[in-house]
DNA sequence: GCTTAAAAGTTTATGCTTGAAATATCTGCC
DNA sequence: GGCAGATATTTCAAGCATAAACTTTTAAGC
């Protein structure tokens, strides 16, 4: 009577899927919580900021509105209010796309290209200094295993469409 | 304390620990996004509102404002916007705390602790059906080393304050 | 050519979030 | 008693985020 076969009875796999859930709600706040700080205080910036001119500077051409909003996964009107400010900056401008009115090309200035990569490095010292700590064989298997948690969430999107 | 050899010269060992925390970030705002959009649809309720509601709910006789901003790791002025929205719909009130005229206590309504059960019985399915095809075993694994992470990131925060 | 639908972008309303300033109250010290 | 400093909360300004409504332009169908 001490040892009954079916393990989880007590705990349901739907408790130890919760906790996983809420550990990476909390590792990930966390991390974007100190980047975020960090941004503001040593480039008076914005992670959505750095985000936009990330996309901006990986495509040599820039991007139409409608074209960053899909790529950074956020709505279209929001990418405007971003743009807008970066281009008040200096750090961006809009380019009329030619043979259609209705469409801008964002793109990145050359002062904006050079703050971003001084962002972008800084970028990557602090996720090392944050992530310090985690051996790089456990950070790949991890990064892994998150692959697939991706991979899994995107599918069980598609079937409730 | 010097590294012994130069094994990561081709790809740094920054550049895996920058790809486990986009990676752990795309994860956790997929499954947010997601849980976001049913609270708004089901419940007409935000994520916000859904923490402040759990928070008072795992309490007895409720919370202080800077309580409760301290236990979700919010600014103090927003748990302020949030409750009163909770006020405003019956779910919860503001009770003075006696003998401190500055503080109250924020409480869930009986109505507020019923709806939170229904919302956070929902919550739980849609975890579990989010996170359904990460086999149990698996979720702990990815648990227990996101916790160290956890542990990590909250280490290097004490150091630089 | 005209109409209708789709696409690109902005605007609006609402809510979340922060940091900083403001208000009120409490506590300890002299 | 009076006052300095801490504590509890709100208010404010700015920015981010969404969905929904709206303009302008383009494309398709007939």
């Amino acid at each position: 009577m001490t040892s009954t076969q079916p393990l989880t009875v007590v705990e349901p796999v739907s408790k130890s899927r919760l906790r996983l859930w809420l550990r990476l709600l909390k590792a990930s706040r966390h991390i974007e919580a100190k980047l975020r700080e960090r941004l503001r205080l040593e480039f008076a910036t914005t992670l959505p900021r750095f985000d936009v001119m990330s996309a901006l500077y990986r495509v040599g051409p820039g991007l139409k509105m409608s074209e960053l909003s899909g790529v950074l996964k956020v709505s279209n009107g929001n990418v405007t209010g971003i743009v807008d400010r970066l281009v008040e900056d200096g750090y961006a401008l809009r380019e009329q796309v030619p043979g259609d009115k209705r469409a801008f090309r964002a793109i990145l200035t050359s002062r904006g290209r050079a703050e971003f990569e001084r962002q972008a490095a800084a970028h990557e010292r602090w996720v090392d200094e944050l992530l310090g700590d985690v051996e790089p064989e456990r950070a790949v298997r991890l990064s892994d295993l998150l692959a697939e948690v991706v991979k899994h969430v995107e599918d069980s999107e598609e079937k409730d469409n």
